[in-house]
DNA sequence: CAGATTTGACCCAA
DNA sequence: TTGGGTCAAATCTG
């Protein structure tokens, strides 16, 4: 385990510890209310999930699920609902990109996993377009909501390649689904939290890692516990992740050698196969790492042990 | 043929 | 001025 992996694993049992000595508080109150306690309760639970999954991951080569919060900055509590924030970014199109809120998460894409896994987020995702980011090697793709012109769905994703290992997969959400999609595919739990305000939500996940189950995500026994299965971030995966061109460059130049080499033709095929988002189909991802919030300052050279 | 993808052009915040 | 994000016509696919 390495330092970065240590310093997290500290900080989700001191929080286990805090919140258990605020039970403590609850308990010998009588008028304390026991949805508090249960609340304070789950946390604990939470936090106790979050530490051994740091303890398995680290102790694991490769393979084991494992949500990780990178906050870019500390949570707002002010109130102010970055959520409506980006809405209205996204309302007025590409107008408006000013300081875009947005959760990111990383997928390792395992080839010799085969079809093990399940992907597929019950989403159905419409490329919209694909560009070379200065500095990276991989192209970025471009998704919308296949339900944003009918129902006017807001929701966005980006897709790229990790420049140190074309195997993680970089997957930025924006917005959220206001589609029927969404309310046949998410939890009650997960649409409560669609409803609230992004600072409360980030304060219910990233101290406490508050994982809801959804009815669609069926994580591999001994591979997730069942609070990893947040479904606001394991919902988000879709078989539409990436396309193999490159923008600007004709299709039979080169294509893209990154989706040719290794596992890249594998995951093309995988993700071929399953083009549909009503296409529940089990695909070999497997979820290594996920977060909240974008942080541009890390970085896989930052954390070279990180995925080792 | 309808829907999805590709890709060059465009918009605009930084 | 630059570069990230989006548009939309062309093209592809089932």
């Amino acid at each position: 385990m390495g330092d970065w992996g240590l310093k997290n694993l500290i900080a989700e049992l001191r929080l286990g510890r805090d919140l258990a000595r605020q039970l403590q508080i609850h308990l010998n109150v009588p008028y304390s209310s026991r949805e508090t306690c249960e609340m304070l309760l789950q946390r604990i639970l939470n936090s106790y999930e979050k530490s051994l999954s740091i303890v398995n991951f680290s102790s694991s080569g490769s393979g084991t699920s494992v949500p990780i919060p990178m906050t870019e900055s500390p949570p707002s509590l002010t109130g102010s609902s970055r959520n409506e924030d980006f809405d209205h970014d996204l309302r007025d199109g590409h107008k408006k990109r000013k300081s875009i809120p947005r959760r990111m998460q990383l997928v390792r894409v395992d080839p010799g996993m085969g079809v093990g896994g399940s992907l597929d987020d019950g989403f159905s995702w419409r490329k919209y377009g694909q560009k070379y980011i200065l500095g990276t090697k991989h192209p970025r793709g471009y998704y919308r909501c296949t339900h944003r012109n009918v129902q006017g769905c807001l929701a966005t994703k980006q897709v790229q390649k990790s420049d140190n290992d074309p195997t993680i997969l970089e997957i930025r959400y924006r917005g959220s689904h206001t589609c029927n999609e969404a309310t046949h595919v998410l939890s009650p739990s997960y649409q409560q939290e669609q409803s609230q305000d992004l600072d409360s939500f980030i304060e219910q996940s990233i101290p406490s890692f508050h994982f809801p189950l959804t009815s669609i995500v069926k994580p591999e026994p001994h591979r997730f516990s069942p609070s990893m299965a947040d479904n606001s971030f394991m919902s988000n995966f879709s078989p539409s992740l990436m396309s193999p061109s490159r923008s600007g460059v004709p299709r039979s130049s080169e294509g893209d050698e990154s989706f040719s080499q290794n596992s890249g033709s594998e995951l093309n095929n995988i993700i071929s196969a399953a083009t549909s988002a009503t296409n529940y189909s089990t695909i070999g991802f497997d979820f290594r790492f996920m977060n909240d919030e974008f942080d541009p300052n890390f970085t896989f050279n930052n954390n070279p042990g990180f995925f080792s």
